[in-house]
RNA sequence: GCACCCGUAGCUCAGCUGGAUAGAGCGCCGCCCUCCGAAGGCGGAAGCCAGAGGUUCGAAUCCUCUCGGGUGCGCCA
């Protein structure tokens, strides 16, 4: 339990002791209560708007109800002081004793401190990445490969039960194109000369691609019919872009639990979409009609027709949904019908996606798509704004025409992956991020990557010469806490307060499904840390290692501990190390 | 035309699900470097939170409208 989980309880309790009743004599409502770390520190350690709430209800005045409320929390002894302020604010202050038995605690916990139970377990899904299977990885997927990666990692952290999954769109049309390319790298790799019409990928990528299956079937597959042919040229293609693909995340920390393919669900002449429709058919979603011609300019090719539609507009979304095309095929979307009954049939209770901001349009109907297969489903859709790169600050220039895309190992290669998850996640996921491939890589104060790393190394660096000094007895974290009294400085009881907020900041964060705010947080953790380290430059007594003090070293030496095991935790979460010395 | 996202210091952005005098980095100005790691440190100036209404004890945060920017809009995936 975070420490304002802990004061939020014993403000319940106070609240129950001097026996507060509303008008019609039942306990109060306490369900709009905060406890909540004052925005000025000045104003104290904790503070609670209890009063506030309560005021209205009880029909007293905030300012007369808080300083009641006040007089019972001074009595706990871990509150050093209480005051009432403004519109009847209560702010403690806590003792010092309090905050070093939280530092003992972080201390306990080690590794695991900041783990919570928030998810209780629930068997939660995160779909990230599911680029098609088509080439390389570019930087257009970075972003949300780290968004979904460092959720999924926030997530497990808070106590859910996540399972990483990767949709591949094996199945449609552009992977025909693929599989036509694929055909003419194999002709290539049968001596002819080829040409590659506009339409069909050009990549460099498809050459490996084309010469396998020259190795493999010599040339068996010109005597074959194209559908024949065809099917095998995308089946390899599918399976080596995948290889590729694999390895691109590989290169980014990134490791799916589940790799789901589409083609599963069309397979036995789309038994499994047939299935999911018609179910979504007996709740009847399912209906036979024309849908109304979208508005502004008409589509060249457009022709009033009826079509087979699901009815998602029953179910929040703006416009009913085709699922059978014209030919006769189910569409893009019927499959998806299916993939989320396979979801939801598979166990689990909340499913989250993480898309690119291009993918905006298709939120409400995948929202509609799960309530229409469940109301026990709970959906979240987080878009990711695109990423701008920069090099010496000028605009990388990008045509997906010209195939002169950047691709995602390019970047990683160039900047490593630390400074690439970092910087990703140094920015909420609906703004757009501007990346410069000099300003990452930077080793100052500036980059907030250095930044946060050279605190980690700065931990271990103390840590390393107070072993020196006193011998690794100093670093055993059993018996820290003797000392931890001495620990009276301003500075450092800040950082203990700091580190205090970390069980906190993980559940909000993995609440608002936000892992930007971890790296918001390191980064100030980082700035705590450097700025009472610096304090030591001036002021010697304030240096962590005391060559004439070994119990004051010891306790300071926790101190140090709990910012490394922090620093690490969170470093782990984006998916960047916490490094031992910088280099 | 409709839907979604965004608009906060000169610049790039945070703002903890409605709290107090709105924060950080860069840039700018002024001090300080024989050091537990100065690939820096300390301090300062800088704001009509796009605009207008509303909700309430209280709004950058929630609702409505307006302006400005981005994205998407049968039978592609």
């Amino acid at each position: 339990m975070n420490l304002f989980a802990d004061f939020a309880k014993r403000i319940r309790s106070v609240v129950q002791v001097i026996d507060l009743k509303d008008k019609n004599g039942n306990a109060p409502d306490l369900s709009r209560m905060t406890v909540e770390p004052p925005r000025d520190p000045s104003h104290g350690d904790l503070a609670t708007n209890v009063a506030m709430v309560l005021a209205k209800p009880l029909g007293m005045k905030p300012r007369d109800l808080a300083q009641s409320i006040a007089d019972e929390l001074a009595k706990d002894d871990d509150v050093a002081s209480v005051d009432v302020a403004g519109p009847g604010f209560i702010n403690l202050r806590l003792a010092d004793g309090f905050w070093h038995d939280q530092l003992r605690t972080m201390l306990d916990a080690g590794d695991t401190y900041g783990q919570s139970t928030l998810g209780a377990g629930r068997a939660t899904n995160v779909e990230y990445v599911s680029a098609n299977p088509t080439g390389p990885l570019h930087v257009g997927h970075c972003r949300g490969a780290v968004v979904g990666d460092a959720l999924a990692q926030l997530l497990a952290f808070a106590g859910y039960d996540v399972t990483r999954e990767y949709y591949v769109n094996d199945a449609g049309g552009q992977v025909d194109v693929l599989g036509r390319s694929v055909l003419l790298r194999y002709r290539e790799a049968l001596g002819e000369t080829i040409e590659i019409p506009e339409g069909l990928y050009p990549g460099d990528y498809l050459v490996p691609v084309g010469k396998s299956l020259a190795e493999e079937h010599g040339d068996a597959l010109l005597k074959m019919s194209e559908r024949e042919a065809l099917s095998i040229a995308k089946d390899k293609a599918v399976v080596m872009m995948m290889d590729i693909i694999r390895d691109d995340l590989a290169a980014l920390n990134i490791g799916h639990d589940v790799f789901f393919s589409e083609r599963t669900l069309h397979g036995s002449n789309g038994g499994r979409i047939r299935a999911a429709v018609d179910d979504l058919r007996e709740k009847g979603f399912v209906y036979t009609g024309t849908l109304p011609p979208p508005k502004g300019q008409l589509p060249d090719d457009w022709e009033d027709r009826e079509q087979v539609l699901f009815r998602s507009t029953e179910v929040g979304d703006d416009i009913d949904r085709p699922l059978v095309k014209s030919d006769g095929s189910y569409t893009y979307f019927a499959a998806d019908v299916a993939y989320m009954g396979d979801k939801f049939e598979r166990g689990f209770e909340k499913l989250i996606f993480v898309l690119g901001a291009d993918h905006g349009g298709y939120v409400k109907r995948m929202e509609a798509l799960a309530r229409a297969v469940s109301d026990k489903i709970d959906i979240d859709v987080l878009l990711c704004q695109l990423v701008k790169l920069y090099r010496d600050g000028e605009p990388v220039r990008m045509g997906k025409r010209t195939g002169n895309f950047v691709t995602l190992r390019e970047v990683v290669n160039e900047v490593g992956v630390d400074a690439v998850r970092f910087m990703m996640l140094y920015r909420k996921a609906d703004a757009p991020l501007d990346f410069d491939f000099a300003k990452v890589t930077e080793q100052s104060k500036d980059n907030p990557v250095f930044y946060v790393q050279y605190a980690s190394a700065r931990a271990h660096s103390i840590i390393r010469q107070a072993i020196e000094a006193f011998g690794p007895e100093v670093a055993m974290v059993d018996g820290i806490g003797e000392g931890a009294d001495a620990l009276d400085d301003e500075g450092e009881l800040a950082l203990i307060r700091k580190l205090a907020e970390w069980p906190r900041l993980v559940e909000s964060a993995a609440s608002a499904m936000e892992p930007h705010r971890v790296a918001f947080y390191l980064y100030d953790l980082a700035s705590a840390f450097h700025g009472h380290y610096n304090r030591g430059t001036d002021h010697a007594q304030l240096r962590f290692v005391k060559h004439d003090d070994a119990v004051l070293t010891r306790a300071r030496l926790g101190l140090v501990m709990a910012v490394r095991n922090v620093l690490s935790a969170g470093l782990a979460i984006i998916g960047a190390s916490a490094p031992e010395e910088m280099r």
